[in-house]
DNA sequence: GTTAGCACTCACTCAAGGAGAGTGCTAATC
DNA sequence: GATTAGCACTCTCCTTGAGTGAGTGCTAAC
C-alpha cells in the first residue's frame, strides 16, 4: 500500500497542475509539463493504480484525473514544503499591522484583509473568546442628567462601554460609590463566572438611592458583559470566490456565501478547532464538504486565544497559505503581548 | 405629451406585472391579468405610443414590454400610494428595535437586518457623521503599569475608547491631570474642529513628566477622534440578491457585490444624498446604473443625521419599501432621542 | 377609435453530428 | 518484467438546424 517514489512524484505533479488550472489533468499533458522520464502510457498505468488506491478520481471516462481529498491530505501531511515569504511580502504584512498596533479590533481586521489579498481567497479573523478573561475594574461616568456610561475593563486590556439612559436621577457620588462597590465585588473574577452567578444584592451600606441605581444598571451590566465575551468576527475577501472556477455557478456561490451569513454558527464551529495551523480538507469538514479550511491561532498576552482563517476550494495552494498564516499569527501574537516578557500580575 | 388616463392605467398594470414576474409583459397576457376593458390590439397601440414616449422598452422585436427608468420615476412620483404596514409588521419592527434600545450600533444593525428581511433586498445602515458632535469629556484610566485606556465622550452620547500601550511610565496623578487638562482644552469643540487644529502644546503648569505623557497620548487621541467621526456602515442581506433573477448571472452578481466591497467610497456617496426618503432609479445613479437605491434619514438627539438604505434591481416594490423605511426611520429617531423633549444643554 | 386576423420576428429548446481530449487494452519492444 | 506504441472507444463540448411559442406590427373591417 506504500506509494512508490515515482507514484508520489506523479501525484505531486497532478496536484500542481490541477491546483494551477482547475482542469482534470491527462497523461499526455502531464508528460509535457513535467519531466518525468516516462511515456504517457506508463503514466496511465500509474494513474490507474493511484485511482484504485483512492488518490485520484475520474469525472467521467474520457476525462483526465482529479486529486481526491485523500491526495490533498497526503500532500499536506507529507509532500508539501514550507514556503518562505519574500521580503516584500513580509514587509507588506509588517507595515499594515504596525499601522494599527494599539487598536486591537482594527489590527485584526487588517490581518484578515491581508490574508485575503495575498491568498485571493475568503478569510476571517476572530477576537479571542473572552470568557476566561478577568475583570479589572468597572466604572460609571456621567454624561448628562439622564445619561451615564458604563465601562468594563478586563485584565487582558479588553474594554467595553455602553451608554445608558436612566429613568431614575443619580448623583456623582452615587455613581462613584456604585463603581467601587461593583469593582470590589467582581474584580479578578472571570466574565463567565460573573455572568453565570446570581445578581448579588449587596445591601451592606447601601442607601436606598444607590440600590435603585444598581437596579437600573445591572441588566445593562450583564448585557455588556455578554457582549464583551462575544467573539467578534471579521470577514474579508468574500468577493474573491467569484473569480474561482469552482464557484462560477450562481448556486455554488450562493451556498458558499450562505455559510457566512450564519455568523453565530460559523463562529461556534471555528472555536471548536484546535490550536496552531489546522487544515481540514473537503469531506473532513462537517458542512462545506467541497471546501478546504485553514485556521491558525494567535495569542493575546500569552493567554487568550483568537483565530484567523482562510476558506477556499479544496484545490488551493496549501503550502503558500499555511506559510503565510504561520507568519501572520506569529506577528499578531507578538503585537498583542501586553507587557513584554514580564508577567503583569 | 400628457398621458391619458388609460395610458396611465396600462403603464401601472405593466409595472405591476413586471415587478411581480421579472418578465417582459405582452399585450395578451396583460388583458388576461387585468380588467382593462379593451382588446390586446388596443393595448398594443397604446404600448407602442408609450414606447415612443420613452416609458417602455423592448428587449427584442418579438418580446413583451419592460418599464423604463422613466416609467418607474413616473410611478414613484405620481402613481404609487403609500402602503400601510400590517400591525404584525409594525410589532415585529418595534420588538426588534426595543430589544437593543440602549446600544446604539446594535440597534442600527438590527434596523438593517429588519429592512433586508422584510424587503428581501440588500440593505445598510450608517451611523451619523459625527464631525459636528462636540466633546463632552476625555478620560485616561490605568489598566496596568504600561497600559492605559483613553476614552472620549461626545455630547451626543457617542463614546469611543482605545487601549494604549505606553513606552513611558505614568502615575495616577499624571493621568488625572492630563485628563482634566485635555477636557478643559477641548470641551465643547466639535470633533472636526479639534482634528483640524494644531496640537496645542499647553505648557502652562506642565511638569516634564506630564508633557512626555501627553506626547505619547496625543497621536492616539487624534486617531481615536478620527475613528469616532468615522461613519460605521452595517450591511445586511447581501445574500438576498442571489434570489433575484436580475442577478442570476455570476457576472452581474459580482458587479453588485463589488459596489459594497468599496465601503469607503460607498459611504461617501451615501452621505451626499438628501434628507428624508430619497429614491434614485437606474441611470439616475452614478454607478450601479441598473439598480435602484432608496435611502432615508433618522435623527439622533434631533441633531445628528444617519441613514439607512435599500438596494435592489430597478424592478422593485417602491411603494412597500418606501413605506417601511419611513416607518423604520421614524421609529429610530424616536429611540435615539436622548432627553425627551428637553434640550439638554 | 377599436378590434380581428395574419404574417413575421426572435429567443429558446432539443436532437444530431463532429471535434477533441483522454482512457484502456493489447501487443511489441527494451 | 517493466515500458511503450498503437488504436479503438468513450464522453464532453460545441455547433447547427429545425421546431415551438410568445409576442409584435400592420391592414382591413367594424
Amino acid at each position: 500500500m506504500e506509494l512508490s517514489e515515482r507514484q508520489l512524484q506523479i501525484l505531486q505533479a497532478i496536484i500542481d497542475d490541477y491546483v494551477e488550472n482547475a482542469e482534470p489533468v491527462g497523461s499526455r499533458s502531464l508528460t509535457k509539463h513535467h519531466d518525468l522520464g516516462v511515456s504517457p502510457a506508463t503514466i496511465r498505468n500509474e494513474m490507474s493504480d493511484l485511482e484504485e488506491m483512492g488518490y485520484l478520481t475520474h469525472p467521467h471516462t474520457s476525462a483526465g484525473r482529479v486529486p481526491s481529498d485523500k491526495a490533498y491530505r497526503l500532500y499536506v501531511n507529507e509532500l508539501m514544503k514550507k514556503k518562505n515569504l519574500t521580503s516584500s511580502e513580509k514587509k507588506a504584512i509588517n507595515d499594515r499591522l504596525a499601522a494599527s498596533r494599539d487598536e486591537f479590533d482594527t489590527t485584526l481586521r487588517h490581518a484578515a484583509e491581508l490574508l485575503s489579498e495575498i491568498t485571493h481567497l475568503a478569510s476571517f479573523a476572530m477576537t479571542p473568546a473572552a470568557n476566561e478573561d478577568t475583570i479589572s475594574f468597572i466604572r460609571l461616568m456621567p454624561v448628562d442628567e439622564r445619561t451615564i456610561i458604563l465601562m468594563i475593563v478586563g485584565d487582558s486590556g479588553n474594554v467595553t462601554n455602553t451608554t445608558l439612559r436612566l429613568t431614575v436621577p443619580y448623583t456623582q457620588e452615587g455613581l462613584e460609590l456604585l463603581s467601587k462597590n461593583m469593582t470590589v465585588n467582581y474584580k479578578g473574577r472571570t466574565l463567565d463566572d460573573v455572568l453565570k452567578s446570581e445578581i448579588i444584592e449587596d445591601v451592606g451600606d447601601d442607601l436606598e438611592a444607590l440600590s435603585q441605581l444598581r437596579g437600573s444598571v445591572m441588566p445593562s451590566f450583564m448585557r455588556t458583559l455578554e457582549d464583551m465575551m462575544n467573539v467578534h468576527l471579521y470577514m474579508e475577501g468574500m468577493m474573491n470566490i467569484f473569480n474561482i472556477p469552482e464557484y462560477s455557478s450562481i448556486d455554488r456561490a450562493r451556498d458558499f456565501m450562505e455559510l457566512f451569513s450564519r455568523k453565530d454558527e460559523f463562529t461556534r464551529q471555528m472555536l471548536e478547532r484546535g490550536d496552531g495551523v489546522v487544515v481540514t480538507i473537503g469531506e473532513e469538514n462537517d458542512n462545506m464538504k467541497d471546501c478546504s479550511l485553514i485556521t491558525a491561532t494567535y495569542h493575546v498576552d500569552g493567554k487568550l486565544v483568537g483565530k484567523i482563517g482562510v476558506i477556499g476550494p479544496t484545490r488551493m495552494k496549501y503550502d503558500e497559505v499555511t506559510s503565510i498564516m504561520e507568519y501572520l499569527t506569529n506577528n499578531l501574537s507578538e503585537s498583542f503581548k501586553l507587557t513584554d516578557g514580564k508577567d503583569k500580575r
